[in-house]
DNA sequence: GACTTGACTAGAC
DNA sequence: AGTCTAGCCAAGT
């Protein structure tokens, strides 16, 4: 999961459910969030959003702000309030982790 | 090991 | 356009 997020690229996102499709849980999105709260803040955690490309609120509130201000920082333009997907979703490559295969 | 929670989603209204 | 509802299932209690 951590290894997972760590390969997103600057300047790309990735969401919720996606990462759970390429761990091969298509339905458990909501476990990556919930794994991603307790993450180490070595990960780049602000590159995962939700599926409209918008900033998740969490229980207190606080930084989502800062999620969004690092995105710009890193290049993801938004267009009213959430992350254009079209242009900086992260597309990982088939096979890059170990062994695994769908 | 049952019970609750929720950084999710897709669909309905 | 926004809000609600119902499934979902890994983490936490």
């Amino acid at each position: 999961m951590h290894a997972l997020i760590g390969r997103i690229p600057r300047g790309r996102v990735a969401t919720y459910g996606q990462l759970a499709a390429l761990l091969g849980r298509p339905r458990s999105a909501r476990a990556v969030g919930a794994a991603l709260r307790g993450a180490p803040a070595s990960l780049p955690w602000h590159r995962v959003v939700n599926a409209r490309g918008g900033i998740s609120r969490r229980a207190h509130g606080a930084s989502m702000l800062t999620q969004r201000i690092r995105l710009e920082q890193e290049g993801v333009r938004f267009r009213r309030g959430r992350v254009v997907l079209a242009a900086h979703r992260w597309r990982p490559a088939r096979g890059w982790r170990r062994g695994e295969d769908p």
